[in-house]
DNA sequence: CTGTTAGCGCATTCAA
DNA sequence: TTGAATGCGCTAACAG
């Protein structure tokens, strides 16, 4: 409400030298000699000042700040993305504006129209599940805004991506599965637009060919991510022909939302079930029945990311060259679960 | 890098007018003709315009932002709290900037200041464990930003508080467990600075005397709040003389540790053990053995916290009347926990 | 309804 | 090493 604000200006009249001296010297400038540097900070120190960042921004046409957004910060996966990011980020000197998409395209296209108005230096980000285009990141390719997009694929060409290997992870979950003595493997999977389900599909499927088991589209059970989405699994699952022995989930959210509807209806998950899933959760050792996952490793994303778009910060945009970096995922098998097999 | 981008001067250039009535346009004044309005909203959109919110702020003095700082925002009590601020603050047309502090108290410090720098409207936080004085608050309130503390107890007058009801939280909680049956109830506390887990204690207390169980010292385990310290609780608990028949932890992120930690060593946690928590992350009812919970209702307090602001926001500084809103916190009881009885 | 003018707080050029 | 002057992009008087 009040503007009881102390600017350098504030500073340089008290001690009668000149503004851009005070400027000079909150900024460490060689340019300023040790004793008035001395003499400013105290000053400073003792009004109380405190930078005005709109306005050095503003003068400098650079924020010194990231932008990162993801569909839910509460999602294991991303939290730890972010984490990775904030360190990375932390090192260089730059700030980090966390925002979440909500899994809302609107939602999206207002975040980065904030970013961007804000002047964000570079924006990170994993798409919301209603983002079939990119149109809304023109502006900022305009302006030369670098992007980088991580964990949900992107299929246009000159673009920064951060993935992981979903083909492989699949197919090593399955496979884990299938080695475990299932035979009857059922798998959640995700909205078919998105390029990470169906890669998951394909590595799936691929496992079961090597093991010469057929595949029954059948048991392939779509749902988006939520975990009301898991009762509607579960009860399909509940309703299958076949008695199902082992489920490879590439949608750990709806997959912990069946697991949920089964324990509060009493049935008994059958003792051969494992469930494999993508997001390696701090809570998912103690679930029942235990859950062997391929680590997506959010941290390492999240750093990988952080470091392709500093890459990029410091080259002139026409001369950037857009990069995929591809990240191995691995496969976490817990104790408990190694018994059932 | 290069630096091609519009301004208001641009389009008012291209159309011949003047830049002030091009800005009134952008901000949808009604002092500017519907017809010169839609001309200048069409130029803008052809020239790609994006609106500088650096230099907007700066020259109105206001940046329609807040700042939220919480501890981590993987924390599902955390994220939802969020969720509620970002609902309150939409509605109200106000941007929300989240960082986390991983309880560090050296974060929160930079954090605060960067936000102070990047003049936010106003702050709400959920302190660091390692934050015991609000020194770090003092630059805030000589410019007059609003700050609401949530969650985490702030012994200071003269301070916006949202708080939950600790000790009633802990005594239902408790008394919950021995109505189950449960006669040695080991409790799990957290930091013993923080006034939260000193006020749950004295619930757990209470509920003991209510029943006549006298209180043994032995039984309450105190740790951080970290998952690895589950792993020293559960040792604890297995070495305790007592046979233990019931948990009720206040620190939920060390009782998931405890339980992963037994499960993983293969050790049978006693049937009638129920653990009851603070926080109600979606995965907790598949855990096994199933939690009751106190629900933090964190999205309320968020709400609470983001209107609380607000009141505040509208008022000048020296007008404000700091207030405390106490939730009371409700005993989600799970239907399977109620058979071990 | 529109234009003129001034300045938010700061960093940077150019002179001294 | 310091000062003077300028302008980043925008909004808000005030005047017309």
């Amino acid at each position: 409400m009040e503007n009881n604000t102390i600017t350098i200006h504030d500073i340089a009249k008290a001690l009668a030298i000149n503004s851009s001296t005070v400027s000079r010297a909150l900024n460490n400038s060689d340019r300023v000699s040790l004793k008035t540097k001395k003499k400013i900070l105290d000053k400073a120190n003792e009004l109380g000042y405190q930078r005005n960042l709109l306005a050095s921004n503003l003068r400098r046409n650079k924020t010194n700040t990231i932008g990162v957004i993801v569909p839910r910060i509460s999602r294991y996966f991303f939290s730890s993305a972010i984490s990775g990011i904030e360190k990375t980020a932390f090192d260089k000197g730059y700030n980090v504006i966390i925002c979440q998409s909500l899994e809302q395209l609107e939602r999206e296209e207002n975040l980065i129209n904030t970013l961007a108005a804000n002047r964000v230096d570079g924006i990170i980000i994993s798409v919301s599940m209603e983002t079939l285009n990119y149109d809304h990141f023109d502006g900022l390719k305009k302006n030369g805004t670098p992007i980088v997009i991580f964990d949900r694929h992107c299929d246009l060409p000159d673009r920064n991506n951060v993935l992981l290997d979903d083909f492989v992870g699949a197919f090593e979950a399955t496979n884990h599965l299938i080695e475990q003595g299932c035979k009857n493997i059922v798998h959640f999977s995700g909205p078919k637009n998105l390029n990470v389900y169906r890669n998951r599909l394909k590595g799936y499927k691929a496992a079961l060919e090597k093991h010469e088991i057929p595949f029954r589209e059948n048991l392939v059970l779509n749902s988006r991510l939520m975990q009301e989405d898991g009762t509607k699994l579960a009860e399909k699952v509940l309703r299958l022909p076949e008695s199902i022995d082992g489920i490879f989930s590439a949608n750990d959210v709806a997959a912990i939302g069946a697991m949920q509807y089964l324990k509060k209806k009493g049935i008994q998950i059958p003792k051969d079930i494992a469930i494999v899933g993508f997001s390696n959760g701090p809570t998912s050792a103690v679930m029942d029945p235990p859950l062997s996952t391929i680590d997506q490793s959010g941290g390492e994303m999240g750093e990988l990311s952080a470091n392709l778009l500093f890459e990029h910060l410091n080259v002139e945009s026409v001369k950037r060259e857009p990069k995929t970096i591809i990240v191995k995922p691995s496969l976490l098998v817990r104790e408990s679960s190694k018994k059932r097999g």
